[in-house]
RNA sequence: GCUCCCGUAGUUCAAUGGAUAGAACGGAGGCCUUCUAAGCCUUAAAUGUAGGUCCGAUUCCUACCGGGAGCACCA
């Protein structure tokens, strides 16, 4: 993509190279200096210096020289070890301006081939918690910058319905069973509750109980046996819990094109291992079949138990032969906590036998965890915090928060607002940092915030309808004077060149999260572009500048708006025109 | 025990090996008859310890200290 910024960088970077007689420069050296009095961009000269075993000061002012102003380039000159450039702020203006548009900031990296990103994958019974959320947030936002990549991404959810997590769910359904038939007749919320507890008391019961873990090793045999007598009850349960799951993507805004489930992939596991059983490439070890990673400098893992079950491992495997013959994705990313990430390397390297195809194409993007205030959560305990749980306290702070009714009895308003607010919260650190989460001060609301975002995206909004009502109050006699002034002769100021210059970083800004599959990087962009905004919000009229000046000045917020309003669909939300 | 990740203001996070280590929250002080105060301005405050590589280290290497995760029949 030719954006105006990346010519502009080509030219410094020819410049650098005809100057320096040979090729000493590319693009990516060009960095931006700490202080925009310095210049715009900036070539360090050390590698060259040691090079040519002189003084880096001494070259860049040699380069600085030999390179002359021109109609985009204003000034070049050495500072100290480096050689620095700033550009003509006019040009810079035509040029960023004309290019911000809809499409601004897409690339085609993707050229339409196929990536599937496997994510939210909540286990069926279980509580939805606020580390499904994070997932389903960041597996969003990644889907949405590969999506901006020109990548056609495939949506996959893949859900543990079998297993021994669901036989401690239908063992605690059983011990209820009365409450359990009461229920059906209750709401979803008041059903999944019931389940959540019903997980609970299994999970706590197998650590406690010697029957009760004997009964439900029993009951997880019976369910990869599909024993008709217990067969309904796990229907029933599961089917609310996927009915209830859909509420939660619906709310945040995710949608999914294939749904998988442990239960169809399980029987094909055992084939597949048990296939290359023969061949070598697992082994029989303690009654169980395993995959030797320890030969590949990973570590063993079980892939059918000694009870002859499949574990995630051998489903893993089925899973991906499957998406690789229905969907023949170029990639497969599997958006999973980072405790995940050994397990991961193993059963990649265990795919590249059983699925060759698959050789370079799986991707394990993880996650950090969500830490309560009182340490790691979990849906073994209790007292889990939900998803729903976070989006109700956020909500309800909002209302309190909004000082008009204009917001307060929105209720459409403040869940975009919510939404933004969580997400952001979720979004702003890096993807593998942890997050420590702290239910009484929720999360931001100010500052370095999904809200903060939205609010000067409103503001801007606020200032170019005002001007569109100023416009079509003139008379028609107010604009021959106007239009008198040539349009180009409005003065670029230094805060407003820096709002430009910030401006055309954006589709670098989107390649780099894309690549890095982070979406950090468009908060963190996102967070300083609306800071210089705001900052020049307060130091700038705009409505009353002189008009050349408010023309390009309203130009300038437009695009900022427009930057604002992408980026923020990229991290998976929506911008507000008022708040 | 082995492997991996992480230690930066009081707190939560930034900083392709480069110029004066940036923000946000919280603290102190200020700004609403001027485009939305969920905002803006001013201010105090930090690289775990000891070495090493380098012209230059928060970043790379080694050791130590401190925290987290993974390591066979869970997912």
């Amino acid at each position: 993509m030719a954006y105006a910024i990346s010519k502009i960088k080509r030219r410094l970077v020819d410049a650098v190279n005809k100057a320096g007689g040979q090729k000493i420069a590319d693009v990516v050296d060009l960095t931006v200096p700490p202080n925009p009095e310095m210049g715009d961009f900036s070539f360090a000269c050390f590698n060259l210096a040691k090079k040519k075993k002189t003084n880096p000061a001494q070259i860049a002012a040699e380069l600085a020289s030999k390179i002359k102003p021109d109609a985009t380039l204003k000034e070049i000159k050495a500072v100290g070890p480096y050689l620095n450039f700033s550009l003509q702020p006019k040009k810079l203006a035509q040029g960023v301006l004309t290019e911000v548009k809809e499409s601004y900031g897409q690339i085609n990296l993707g050229k339409k081939k196929k990536v599937i990103v496997e994510y939210a994958c909540p286990n069926v019974n279980k509580a939805f918690h606020i580390g499904h959320l994070r997932n389903i947030v960041t597996g969003e936002s990644i889907i949405r910058l590969l999506e901006n990549c020109g990548y056609k991404v495939i949506r996959v959810n893949y859900q543990g319905d079998v297993g021994m997590h669901i036989a401690k769910s239908v063992w605690g359904i059983l011990q209820a069973e009365p409450e359990f038939i009461k229920i059906k007749r209750e709401s979803l919320a008041k059903r999944i509750v019931f389940l959540g507890k019903a997980y609970a008391a299994g999970a706590r019961a197998y650590e406690e109980n010697k029957q009760a873990e004997a009964e439900i090793n029993e009951l997880n045999r019976r369910l990869y046996a599909q024993d008709p007598a217990i067969m309904p009850v796990w229907k029933i349960a599961r089917q609310w819990s996927l009915q209830y799951f859909e509420t939660i993507y619906q709310r945040v805004r995710s949608r999914f094109n294939y749904y998988f489930f442990e239960s169809e992939v399980a029987a094909r596991g055992v084939e597949i291992v048990r296939k290359n059983l023969a061949k070598g490439i697992f082994k029989t070890s303690e009654g169980a079949v395993i995959f030797p990673g320890g030969e590949h400098g990973l570590h063993d893992r079980v892939f059918i138990n000694s009870a002859g079950f499949p574990t995630y491992e051998a489903k893993d495997l089925a899973l991906a032969e499957n998406w690789f013959k229905k969907i023949k994705p170029s990639l497969a990313i599997h958006v999973v906590g980072k405790e995940q990430t050994e397990y991961f390397k193993v059963v990649f390297k265990a795919l590249e036998y059983t699925l060759p195809p698959s050789k370079g194409k799986e991707r394990h993007v993880a996650y950090g965890w969500v830490h309560l205030k009182g340490g790691k959560m979990s849906s073994r305990l209790g007292n889990v915090v939900t998803g729903e749980d976070l989006l109700s306290v956020v909500s309800g702070e909002i209302k309190k928060l909004s000082k008009t009714s204009a917001v307060k009895n929105k209720p459409k308003l403040v869940e975009e607002i919510t939404l933004a607010a969580v997400k952001y919260a979720m979004l702003k650190g890096g993807v593998e940092k942890d997050i420590a989460f702290n239910m009484e001060e929720s999360v931001s609301l100010s500052g370095n915030s999904g809200p903060y975002l939205l609010y000067t995206y409103a503001r801007i909004k606020s200032i170019i309808k005002k001007a569109k009502k100023l416009k079509s109050k003139k008379t028609p006699q107010d604009k021959p004077t106007g239009q008198a002034k040539k349009q180009s002769d409005f003065i670029v100021r230094d805060d407003e060149k820096q709002l430009l210059l910030k401006l055309a970083l954006f589709p670098e800004i989107t390649q780099a999260a894309a690549e890095k599959y982070d979406p950090s990087i468009i908060a963190k962009y996102l967070f300083e572009l609306a800071q210089s905004f705001n900052d020049y919000y307060h130091r700038v009229p705009v409505l009353k500048a002189p008009e050349t000046e408010r023309e390009f000045r309203l130009a300038l917020i437009n695009a900022i708006a427009l930057v604002l309003k992408k980026g923020v669909e990229l991290l998976g939300f929506e911008t507000v025109e008022r708040m």
